[in-house]
DNA sequence: ATGTTTACTTAATGGCTCTAAATAAAACTA
DNA sequence: TAGTTTTATTTAGAGCCATTAAGTAAACAT
């Protein structure tokens, strides 16, 4: 299930230790990882407590601080887990089609997200609804990690698309100076894989298929629609229009993991 | 501080009482609700627990079970109040100047609602944060209904935009079928004050502005703006390109309370 | 064989929600 | 005015929770 994360995971990591009980280690912590997802899909975000997790998995209460050094901790590692998958199922739905068009496979990727979305809501909403401690937002921290290279999916897909079939971009002229800045650091910590105005287009889009996503899985559109798929779909296709990407009229929604 | 709200507020709510009671009551209740909230400013959403909240008001635990039937009642209540300043802060934008265009009463109230938003983060963030609990969800419950005179505020500015200035709007033809159920539905929902095709737009209005807002005050664009309020008024000068609002270039952004 | 590291255990502290029972004051009622 | 009900509050307690401390048994290293 679990791609081996590389980072150090709890703060109750052995220093040296042998193959055998590194693979034993390995095997406890995707315990842990499923036991609360479990309780998170069966009985909400309140049920997640170590408690209950190490109850799951066999072990009583303080075991689990031999894995993490406390309870910001796990949940950051599950919400790390999440962002992995949820990341694997874009990459998939991107690479089901090498052949295609990259804005065939841009709009895959799309779908894909808000397909892991909505079938996962749990996770997803944990994704935003579990408040993000300070050290869940160092960079070497694993969720950070996790939700960089969730983010990173879709900003190749932009980086190709602006190689290959540049979008019509903003005059930058027509930005306010503080956005422009702000839009050149961003630019910068990309790596200049697009200039600020690139980036710009870039990060509306981002902004508006992620917030969509997080209004739909917070409930805060409830009041309005029953099935936001159609909406969602709308937004791609002003995207689109916007990307100047030429798409068939409607394909169909990739399946999840 | 609080308008009356009409509703009962606890299941300990007494049955019949004098009136001087009923101010005393009151008078705890705001109590109750400053407690929290300073709670939740000062120490964040964690530190806002029942026995928390009593022992800042000053007395002990379990009293505070007369005023509300439990925390999921009291998390209900404080959100109920945040959503009422909220719109307070919005109306008061918008009835400034009332000679003015409605295309600037309008702009000025969603100006208000991002400045009382980025003026108040850990009170809009709890708007968001809070799990919304099925009791919440109810539409007597308090939170319902202030939630929806919130959303009413915006809400009756589309209204009246379309009645004095219509907007452009899409061909229904060009919605997908399931869509537009669901916007006839809406359209019906409030009274028919807008046709589907305009509450649509509307619609699109609000998600993009508050799903704007949901996402900087869930930190979810750290990793590429410091600053908010020139994303902010990007969006606001699209969404009024498509509204064909014809506005002053820029105009300051209105105190909050 | 001995000592260290790892993976746990139980015990304990202090906080939390919430229930139950008791108590004092205020308000009604006769 | 005397007695009863209603309201506001308290303390006690059960059962969660996170976290720390101290102890134990097995695996490993030398």
């Amino acid at each position: 299930m679990s791609i081996p994360a590389g980072a150090d995971e709890g703060s109750g990591m052995p220093a040296r230790t042998t193959e055998r009980r590194r693979r034993l280690r390995e095997a406890t912590l995707d315990e842990i990882h499923a036991a609360a997802r479990r309780l998170l899909v069966d009985k909400g975000p309140a049920a997640v407590t170590i408690n209950a997790v190490a109850r799951e998995v066999g072990m009583s209460g303080p075991a689990l601080y031999h894995y993490y050094a406390g309870y910001d901790e796990l949940v950051g590692a599950v919400t790390a887990g999440f962002f992995r998958e949820l990341a694997e199922a874009m990459g998939r739905a991107r690479d089901a089609h090498p052949g295609a068009p990259i804005a065939e496979r841009l709009v895959a990727a799309c779908r894909a997200m808000r397909a892991w979305a909505t079938t996962h809501p749990a996770e997803f909403g944990w994704i935003f609804a579990s408040p993000v401690t300070p050290s869940n937002r160092q960079p070497a921290s694993a969720r950070h990690q996790a939700a960089q290279r969730f983010e990173q999916i879709l900003l190749d897909l932009f980086v190709e698309l602006w190689r290959t079939h540049p979008f019509p971009v903003p005059d930058p002229a027509d930005l306010p100076p503080s956005l422009r800045e702000q839009l050149a650091a961003y630019s910068d910590t990309i790596g200049g894989l697009l200039p600020p105005e690139a980036a710009h287009v870039f990060l509306t889009c981002w902004t508006r298929m992620y917030g969509l996503l997080c209004m739909e899985v917070l409930h805060q559109l409830d009041f309005a629609y029953t099935d936001m798929e159609p909406v969602f779909e709308e937004c791609l296709r002003d995207l689109a229009g916007r990307l100047a990407l030429d798409l068939p009229a409607q394909s169909a929604t990739p399946p999840a993991t």
